[in-house]
DNA sequence: TAGATTGTTAATCGATTAACAATC
DNA sequence: TAGATTGTTAATCGATTAACAATC
């Protein structure tokens, strides 16, 4: 160990995308007969290794019993603090279309730490409207209102063309984290974070080994 | 080389949800000067290690000229066709609500291999209606139009508490991959591909860093 | 007690990155 | 020719998996 070093490395991305399914499961089995659930459980119903489970859950600080294992509603708990699932943050979408409109719906979001408090688009026959119950303003309203509101987080749901442009005015306007479903890379400065959805890539994913599937096991019907 | 392995392990996940930014970087350059690009520039502008790049090309078959690079047509083309997505896959949907509705009407799909014929769902005001251009049948016509239309592929957009249920009809219907959007995991036989969007991994991944992004650097308005 | 499970350390595996000869 | 780039082999890095002592 080289004290040199800090060992604030943080949670690994794997590990950290996985912890959300561990809470679906949870949920979904809370109201079975025992309160205590083993990662032995988890790792056969999620169809992971047990050893993998209980260090991704070691992250959270929870510490389990052997022999025992954990409690079910500890463990949920835990886990939801750690993905900062209990603060929801006030969160921007730009771009009200089709997939846009979709997310402005999407009632999950809300228990997963987001709330859409509004919709931004440049097409005049869209501002005004109301959403999903949110409002769609003018996108030149973006920077006062995002700086009233201390929005950090922006959805973006823009045409490719228009993406980089638009992200341009949401990091002028302080926001800091930018949730991309348009499928570019986007260019920011070191402080900005941006996810980006790539859809197409799991559809490459799923197409390959469909196509590779269907070659070895033909069609049987 | 050990002789007993068959070499066709086929390329890693990681280059194959990358080689679809390749084609969209290629697309949006097209129009420039030049007819060439180095992996070294793909690199740069996708920041990813040029090596690491032209590892992934490699996989597609396609080969370069030292000190001149590739062709952007040839290398487009080639990618495109390693991926599938030049034979178009009919595909039904299940599911028109709020996500599914939206994706029924997201037009790069039909560029991107995949083009939706019909969808379903079992409420009775959306059966019979169009989406987007595309009938809504009731679910129970579902195994009867996926044989005579010989569909493979599938898109779930149901709530989670059905996602199961749903499965195992498409399943039984001959459809083998199906592209998740349901928060569940699925259990299917061996030889069906399940390809889940875990839209709550990516962001919780987003929220952490976007969390620790202002802890470091606070606000600065 | 015996057996299952936790927490942790070591071994394995695979992807990324570095090094370098070949070549236009 | 010199320098940039490809293709490929070797080194590094990090995540997954295996091994095992501690414990309820």
């Amino acid at each position: 160990m080289d004290a040199n070093f800090t060992p604030l490395r943080g949670i690994p991305e794997p590990s950290l995308r996985r912890l959300p399914s561990y809470c679906q499961l949870l949920k979904r089995i809370a109201c079975e007969e025992s309160e205590l659930i083993s990662c032995t459980r988890i790792g056969q119903e999620l169809n992971l290794d047990p050893t993998q489970v209980r260090k991704d859950i070691a992250f959270t600080g929870i510490v389990g019993k052997p022999k025992i294992g954990y409690n079910i509603r500890e463990l949920h708990d835990a886990i939801e603090t750690f993905l900062g699932w209990k603060n929801v943050r006030d969160t921007f979408l730009v771009g009200a279309g089709n997939l846009g409109s979709a997310l402005l719906g999407y009632r999950p979001f809300e228990q997963y730490g987001v709330r859409i408090v509004a919709a931004f688009d440049v097409d005049p026959c869209k501002i005004g409207t109301t959403v999903h119950g949110k409002e769609v303003f003018g996108i030149e309203k973006l920077p006062d209102l995002a700086s009233r509101l201390h929005i950090r987080l922006g959805i973006l749901t823009t045409p490719a063309e228009v993406a980089q442009q638009v992200t341009e005015v949401m990091v002028a306007s302080g926001i800091r984290g930018i949730w991309n479903f348009a499928p570019v890379g986007l260019n920011v400065p070191a402080d900005v974070i941006v996810q980006s959805e790539n859809l197409f890539s799991s559809l490459s994913v799923l197409s390959s080994r469909l196509t590779a599937s269907l070659r070895t096991t033909p069609i049987q019907e």
